[in-house]
DNA sequence: CGCCTGTTTGATCCCCATCAAAAATAGTGG
DNA sequence: CCACTATTTTTGATGGGGATCAAACAGGCG
């Protein structure tokens, strides 16, 4: 288990471990509002859950959150930055099964192992909030609340995977593209001025093609495709969307 | 919701919903012994599961035991027979997602929707244990043991969605093909004498081609090369494994 | 600048999809 | 039980999308 407490801190300022009281600029502050497993909780009830939460990082591209083997322990919200997850194929190759951005959930896949199944990688600067599986689990005992709303995110999960990549499968390396593009439209689109905008990779196109289940070539030439035809402008970390509508009208990503 | 509570009825006897005691037997003449969310339970414990369990069945192949858009109400675990869940595609075809043997639980998919995302359909005689989810959540919070077990086997189905269907997308029709017959030797072996032994397949050869994201006739290919080569005997309703250490050696399922 | 990795482009190949049709099986009603 | 139809499964011929092999190109970093 990789962690780094130290370093530039100013946004959220991590505590080690005995500082107990962590103040509630960690919530304030943290990019995952909204979407986080604090949401809906009573102030009570947010104490309880505020004092088994860390955070942790921040984490420099290509750390390790977590290792494939570590013993599995936490669950990790990130409040900024990027993550991929990986596992090696049976090939030996390394194989990218998942993306996670500021709100997300890391670590749901090893919940009932012993150990973790993937690597956790952080793709840029990425500080997270570690919620110890354990007290987490204690905790939903005495909040319902909170109980459900880890169901029903463990839930969600089963869901995405199911529509994505199953169905993934019937569609063509530019619908499946698309579909990723999709995606980033909603979690991390800037300066989206109606039907332009654009994103920062934070990973490379390797990791995208791997998680695409294409080779990388071939989504270089898709990506080129996309680009002729107008509706994206293909560049090495950033992708400009020309016409987001042609992106999410293809009906169903 | 589809449910019948009639018919030779021998082996579990499913009560109305005015029988509040159920008899244990329902436990002990389960075929999900061993595997069911009771295991582990004290006596107590298994009371108050008891209580909000109510056997259905059985379900005739081709019935459903829920819908698409039926509104999400109960886990079903199965007690004997065999389930699919299918979706439509995008291009309106229908989709298999997956496939329930005895003890598999079936709708931790729609756990956090409003309504079922699947339609799952009964591919023999079935008879399964409904457990009304919002009495199961609240019978988790006085029963820890019982919310680490939903959580586990929630974090299992995450698990084995990844390692099959994303890993599953790098593999050759025949490996593809390979890996579920282990699945299948797992689950619902007979006869196994060593080396050999036979499934009796409750769903259709499309059924299978389409949950390996295959088409009919690809898989037909396949099995036919498989049969050339020694390692089955390929029937309509049923598969002879001649060398089940060939099935089981493929490396990595 | 030179090395290393990541991305793009080009040429070729192969596996599986697709189209088409025969064969086997299940279902139906007399 | 059998004739008849509908569905499933198999077999055959063909084509295409993406994999693969190979090499040029671009970027990041010492």
């Amino acid at each position: 288990m990789t962690s780094e407490i130290d370093e530039e801190n100013q946004v959220l300022s991590p505590q080690g471990e005995s500082s107990e009281d962590q103040s509630e600029q960690d919530c304030s502050e943290c990019g995952a509002k909204g979407r986080c497993l604090r949401e809906g909780l009573g102030e009570e009830q947010m104490q309880g859950l505020r004092k088994i939460t860390r955070t942790l990082g921040p984490f420099k591209p290509g750390e390790n959150i977590f290792r494939v083997e570590d013993k599995f322990k936490s669950l990790f919200v990130i409040q900024s930055g990027a993550v991929k997850i990986e596992t090696a194929s049976f090939e030996g190759t390394k194989l990218v099964d998942g993306f996670f951005f500021r709100g997300d959930l890391v670590g749901l896949e090893s919940i009932g192992a012993h150990q973790y199944g993937h690597d956790a990688i952080a793709l840029e600067r990425t500080l997270v909030c570690e919620l110890p599986f354990d007290h987490l689990e204690s905790l939903c005992s005495f909040v319902p609340r909170l109980q459900r709303k880890l169901m029903i995110i463990l839930g969600q999960k089963i869901r995405y995977t199911n529509d994505t990549i199953v169905h993934g499968r019937y569609m063509s390396a530019e619908k499946r593209l698309l579909s990723f593009l999709q995606m980033l439209c909603e979690k991390k689109i800037i300066e989206k001025s109606d039907n332009t905008g654009s994103v920062q990779l934070p990973m490379s196109k390797g990791d995208i093609a791997s998680y695409l289940g294409l080779r990388p070539e071939s989504l270089s030439r898709t990506l080129t495709k996309l680009q002729n035809d107008g509706i994206i402008r293909n560049q090495t970390k950033k992708i400009e969307f020309l016409d987001i509508k042609a992106i999410l009208q293809q009906v169903c990503g």
